[in-house]
RNA sequence: GUGGCCGUAGCUCAGCUGGUAGAGCGCUGGAUUGUGGUUCCGGUUGUCGCGGGUUCGAACCCCGUCGGUCACCCCA
């Protein structure tokens, strides 16, 4: 009946996903899976759940999402931690099965709840779904780029139809500190004038500055020097060729060198991909990954290369034009009158048997509910068996998109159902049935 | 986590400087006592997010709280 007040809600920032929305996810997580098997990556799961130390070591521990956003607990005295992305359990099961004895090169993809304590709103939750890829094993610049090309070619298979990748090389070790140093100096003297954040992160995370939106550190930002002027020689020729493989797969990019991220593992390649700004506001990055040449080894693996991504999956949704079939069953039996319950269960079980989709109404409703039910559930057949029926041994059976009905005698129907279910939908008409 | 805006039927929303709720869609019944979708006619739905306060009287004003949303922080 009317409404009711539950007594007990979801958390917030964590949401159900209905029956009518699953077909989208679905299609994406499905799109995803092939775009990765066609490169020759597999699936792997990891736990929910990980040891609390995990993500600090291999985020890093000054960074936000270890700092404030964890859903840390202990159990029996240990401390674990909701996972608050994918790559560290990656990771973590590539050191723990000993996986580089086995191949040289891993490509592993993976999907699944993630979860971070954040303030919610559009395509951010706390707890929310991503799509990611681990390519462990190979330190060149042809893996990077065969990594974003495929992304964008995923994307595009989802409908949408300009996504901007977005690159930076932020170097390796030397060639980071010795850029912390020159730009700690350069912002240094306009400390006044940077905003409260940024004036923190001078000392606890200086590149973090190039990404803020404050518009007091506008300035600072435009005049500051960039990290591609920093790159080692071997940093730069990774940049360099890296550059080139893209464009000789025609991938359009653009250079940010302001682009920096915020988990610390990060080195070289960093990328962005973002799009659909109009129905993602602020937050329309996509998807974001870069190469973590350190993990492995930090995780106390072999010194090891490694480049990975992840997607948000809610902002992928938002952003696809996919659109997906409405229809939940193929074929409906509409029993009606006493005797004819038993006929149709034993009908519709047939019908499954063949391998289509099936719902009969077992409410006794009236034909036309009955009807009304089957259209709503995107039946393509609706099968009649009342006592005439039964008592002659035959069928009715009706085309609902076609608008035509006919006799079919029991024995055939099965087979009849299948091929109209495989027909092709006539062209759709104006108008009024009789 | 900080700040702004919002919260009325399952959904989208209306409700005039406070006088105790309405539309469309949906659902449902009928027109067609065995025929959906289209058409026509009828019916149905609410502790106006929750708690407190002001007032003779609150969906409307105030406080709190929960949820959503936008921006920031940060990220997917």
């Amino acid at each position: 009946m009317g409404s009711s007040t539950p007594l007990v809600k979801a958390v917030k920032g964590m949401n159900d996903i209905l029956p009518v929305d699953i077909g989208r996810w679905h299609a994406v997580e499905g799109a995803f899976a092939r775009s990765m098997q066609r490169l020759g990556y597999r699936e792997i799961r990891t736990p929910y759940v990980e040891p609390t130390p995990l993500f600090v070591r291999a985020i890093g521990e000054t960074t936000d999402v270890v700092e404030k956003e964890m859903y840390s607990f202990r159990h029996h005295d240990e401390p674990l931690t909701l996972r608050p992305e994918g790559t560290a359990g990656a990771v973590r099961a590539y050191v723990e099965h000993g996986v580089h004895n086995t191949e040289p090169v891993t490509r592993w993809y993976y999907h699944g709840p993630m979860f971070r304590a954040e303030r919610p709103q559009r395509g951010r939750y706390r707890q929310f779904y991503q799509l990611g890829a681990e390519c462990i094993g190979d330190a060149g610049p042809g893996c990077d780029a065969e990594m974003i090309d495929a992304l964008v070619g995923f994307l595009q298979d989802i409908g949408i139809e300009k996504p901007d990748v977005f690159l930076n090389s932020i170097g390796s070790g030397d060639t980071r500190a010795r850029y912390k140093e020159a730009l700690t100096a350069a912002l240094s003297p306009m400390k006044d004038k940077l905003s409260a954040d940024s004036q923190r992160r001078l000392t606890t995370n200086p590149l973090r500055i190039l990404d803020s939106k404050h518009p007091a550190d506008a300035e600072a930002i435009a005049t500051a020097p960039t990290i591609l002027d920093f790159l080692s020689d071997a940093d730069r020729a990774h940049w360099d060729e890296l550059r080139r493989q893209l464009d000789a797969l025609g991938t359009p990019y653009q250079v940010d060198p302001k682009l920096v991220r915020g988990l610390d593992y990060y080195t070289r390649t960093l990328f962005e991909i973002k799009g659909a700004y109009d129905k993602l506001g602020a937050g329309s990055t996509l998807l974001g990954g870069g190469r973590y040449d350190g993990m492995v080894k930090d995780l106390g693996g072999p010194e090891v290369p490694a480049i990975g991504f992840a997607a948000g999956l809610e902002r992928l949704l938002i952003a696809s034009t996919l659109e997906v079939s409405a229809s939940v069953v193929d074929v409906f039996v509409a029993p009606l009158g006493e005797g004819t319950q038993a006929p149709a269960l034993v009908l519709a079980r047939d019908i499954r048997r063949a391998g289509l989709r099936c719902e009969v109404d077992t409410r006794k409703a009236s034909m036309k509910a009955q009807l009304r039910r089957a259209n709503a559930l995107g039946a393509r057949v609706c099968l009649i068996l009342g006592d005439r029926e039964v008592n002659e041994g035959v069928v009715e059976m009706k085309d609902l998109a076609a608008h035509v009905q006919e006799k079919v005698a029991r024995a055939d129907v099965v087979a009849r159902a299948a091929a109209v279910v495989a027909s092709p939908v006539p062209p759709a008409r104006e108008g009024d049935g009789k």
